[in-house]
DNA sequence: ACTTCGACCTGTTGGC
DNA sequence: TGCCAACAGGTCGAAG
C-alpha cells in the first residue's frame, strides 16, 4: 500500500487528530519490527504532545519537545485514527494513545516497516542524513538526475528507485512515470541524455501529484476502517497491466525483472 | 563508489 | 479442495 502518495495522504489526514494531542500511553504489542522498538519510545513519549507531523519520503514524522517518531510503513503497513475501545487484531502492532477519545494504531503483517524513537537532530540519522531530494520539491530537476547518473550503468528504472538519488518513487510510480516519459526501463541510467531527464522529472512530479491528489479524496476520513485506497487501479497504464495491450499503441505489453522488482512496459512506446 | 543479492515477514494467488 | 511455490506497494546492509 504505501508509496509516497498513500504515506502522504496519510499524513495529512491523520494530522488533525494528533498535532496539538497529547500522548497518554504508547502500548507495544509487538516490537519485532524491521528493527526492534525500543521501550524508550513508550518511556519517553508519553505525556509529550505532538507538535508536528510531517514526511521525509516515505518516513512520517511526529515531532514532540522532548524526540521524533520516525515511522516506516514497510509494504504492508498502515496507520488509522480509532477509538479507544477498538479490540486490537492479530497485526496490530503498536498504539500510540492520546488523551481524549482516540488513538493512532500501527498495523503491519508483514513487519516490515519501523517505528523509531529519536532524539536530537533527525536530520543526521543515518536513515535521514543521505536521502536524495523530495520528488516533489524545487530541487528535484533533470539537471540533478542527469548529473547524479553519469556513468552508472544500473538501469534507468532502479536508478529512478534509488532513495539516494531521489526519494519517495517505488515500483508502481516508477513503471509509470517511465512509460509516459516514453523511456525503456532497462536503459543503463548513464546513457540518458539531459534533455530526456527533465522529460522524466515532469512525468515523475506529475505522476506522484496526480496520486496525491485522487489519494486525498478517497482517503478522507482516517477514522474510517482501513482506507484501501482503490484510486489508481484505473489510471495505472502499465503496473499490473502485463500481457495486455498498451493504452497508447495497443501493442502486448511486456514484464520484466529489474532488480527482483516487476516491471511492464511496452516495448513500442518505450524506448 | 557502484552493483547485486539476501534478508526481514505474512498473506494471497495461481498452477497442478 | 488441497498443497506448494512464487510473488507482493520497501530498503538496508553485506559481499563482490
Amino acid at each position: 500500500m504505501p508509496e509516497l502518495p498513500e504515506v502522504e495522504t496519510i499524513r495529512k489526514g491523520i494530522m488533525p487528530h494528533v498535532q496539538n494531542h497529547k500522548v497518554q500511553e504508547v502500548v507495544i504489542r509487538q516490537s519485532k519490527l524491521r528493527w526492534p522498538v525500543s521501550p524508550e519510545l513508550r518511556e519517553e513519549m508519553t505525556g509529550q504532545y505532538i507538535t508536528s507531523v510531517q514526511r521525509r519520503g516515505k518516513y512520517l514524522l511526529l515531532g514532540t519537545a522532548g524526540g521524533t517518531l520516525l515511522v516506516h510503513l514497510g509494504m504492508s503497513g498502515s496507520l488509522r485514527i480509532l477509538a479507544h475501545n477498538q479490540v486490537p487484531q492479530k497485526h496490530d502492532h503498536i498504539d500510540i494513545v492520546l488523551e481524549g477519545s482516540k488513538l493512532l494504531r500501527y498495523t503491519d503483517p508483514r513487519r516490515f516497516g519501523c517505528m523509531l524513537w529519536l532524539r536530537g537532530d533527525i536530520y543526521s540519522h543515518e536513515l535521514l542524513r543521505s536521502l536524495g531530494p523530495e520528488p516533489l520539491g524545487m530541487d528535484f530537476s533533470g539537471a540533478v538526475l542527469f548529473q547524479k547518473s553519469r556513468l552508472r550503468k544500473t538501469p534507468v528504472k532502479s536508478f529512478i528507485m534509488d532513495s539516494h538519488v531521489v526519494v519517495g518513487v517505488g515500483n508502481i510510480y516508477a513503471n509509470e512515470a517511465l512509460f509516459l516519459a516514453g523511456i525503456n526501463p532497462r536503459i543503463a541510467a548513464g546513457k540518458i541524455a539531459r534533455q530526456r531527464y527533465q522529460t522524466l522529472v515532469r512525468c515523475i512530479k506529475d505522476i506522484l501529484q496526480q496520486a496525491i491528489e485522487l489519494g486525498g479524496t478517497t482517503l478522507r476520513d482516517f477514522t474510517d476502517s482501513d482506507g484501501k485506497p482503490g484510486y489508481f487501479k484505473q489510471a495505472l497504464r502499465v503496473y499490473g497491466r502485463a500481457g495486455l495491450p498498451c493504452t497508447s499503441c495497443h501493442q502486448k505489453l511486456k514484464e520484466i525483472r529489474l532488480g527482483q522488482r516487476s516491471t511492464v512496459y511496452c516495448t513500442r512506446c518505450q524506448r
